[in-house]
DNA sequence: GATTAAATCATCCAAATGGAAGAAAAATGT
DNA sequence: ACATTTTTCTTCCATTTGGATGATTTAATC
């Protein structure tokens, strides 16, 4: 009897089994891409068999999807972008400057703590593929749209640099999340740890510097850098 | 015998097989990450027998070490930042705010023509360890701490936003290269081809937009986008 | 407590993959 | 022409991996 899709658990332990290999996967997903994940791997790091996979799951291109689904779920929840936010208060209009800067706020704060979730994109992005249709379709599709008025909205009021449509999302996008997705990278080169509160913070205000010119949050009190970067300046010549 | 370094080859035809394969690889490599990358596909690709690989480069290791070398030559030199540029006009001196706008522009180009670039850095960078180290300290290091002062310099006269170094350094990046590194999810969402020269160009008024509040490059003229985009723009209520 | 269903585990299998070795072919030098 | 060296190819091997199967354990129900 071929199964296709997933299991829903009756006991209580299976649900546990089947989110805690749901949050492993999904970390794996994001730090080796879909095809270098291995299940036994992923079955391993959640204290199961690997056959729990199959079992609950079916195979592995079904357990990406879980994953996913999981991740964006987490995503808009956290972001307060759900439809039933819990309280109103926190549902936010991102046509109302304010909200949109608390909108970006909460989203690098999200970016830092689960870079996972632009890893994942970038890695099925430039593999290209059914599982990228899927998740354009799925997700990113309907979160483009409906940014897609607030940013128009924002550059015809000058509150953003009018430049191409495109652009301005995946720019965007990219400001608030690749220090974090390039986390490795910069603990190799300056020696700082991205997932430090300091960090975050020092992120989240050159994010506004460079997107609003914003110089009310210019604290100056960042994380110090290596040598090589404080002294160099001045023109040489 | 245990050779364990790259052959250096004698007749023409070895070069040209090396060749074949460090081009084909660095595709393979980016798109699909080193471990999921395989020896045989590469080969395949190169119109070469799989041992050659072997013979040329010892090990998947050092085909992909000789890869990313072989890929920051051909950055650092169409980018004109190599030491002996050919003639000095091409020589930029990042200090002057001309030449340091003509290399962003230059770098865009690149990363359009070459997103493999980005996303070998990425994907390392995401996975961590031995490679991200060695490039890191080869490649990246140096190249940061060319650009640090500049930046800093750019910084101080108001150029750009005073923000902390490395959002800087990593967000300029970013929004230079992350169009190209997420075409194909650009590609599903938008149907547009960040591939064609109408799409870099906007995407360097973009940049430059955003960077400088560039209002002069204001062409206007960028690629049409779906309704979905071009229709909401104001506020429901 | 016995019966049934759900969940988990230990094994097995076939395909893919990095790598190794030796034969064959092509180029080079004398 | 012939010997030597370089380059290429075919074949083989051990390991890993996704997936499949049947046994075993755990929980729920009567």
């Amino acid at each position: 009897m071929t199964k296709a899709a997933t299991r829903k658990p009756v006991q209580a332990r299976a649900e546990a089994t089947k989110a805690r290999i749901l949050d492993v996967a999904r970390k794996h997903f994001a730090e080796r891409g879909f095809e270098a994940a291995n299940t036994r791997d992923i079955a391993r790091d959640a204290e199961a068999s690997h056959a729990m996979i199959r079992y609950h799951f079916g195979n592995k291109d079904t357990l990406w999807r879980e994953a996913v689904r999981d991740m964006y779920k987490r995503l808009w929840a956290e972001i307060g972008m759900e439809g039933g936010g819990k309280d109103a208060a926190s549902r936010l209009d991102l046509y109302k400057i304010a909200d949109f800067r608390e909108f970006l706020r909460r989203y690098i704060y999200y970016a830092a703590r689960h870079p996972e979730y632009a890893r994942i994109v970038i890695a099925e992005s430039v593999r290209g593929g059914e599982r990228l249709q899927w998740m354009a379709e799925e997700f990113i599709h309907p979160a483009h749209a409906r940014y897609a008025g607030p940013l128009r909205f924002h550059m015809e009021q000058a509150s953003l640099p009018k430049a191409w449509h495109i652009s301005t999302v995946v720019m965007i996008a990219a400001i608030c999340q690749m220090p974090f997705v390039l986390a490795g990278e910069i603990g190799e080169i300056y020696g700082v740890d991205m997932s430090e509160e300091a960090a975050i913070e020092a992120h989240i205000d050159s994010v506004f510097a460079f997107m609003f010119r914003d110089p009310s949050r210019f604290r100056q009190n960042w994380p110090k850098l290596p040598d090589w970067v404080e002294g160099s300046s001045a023109p040489e010549t």
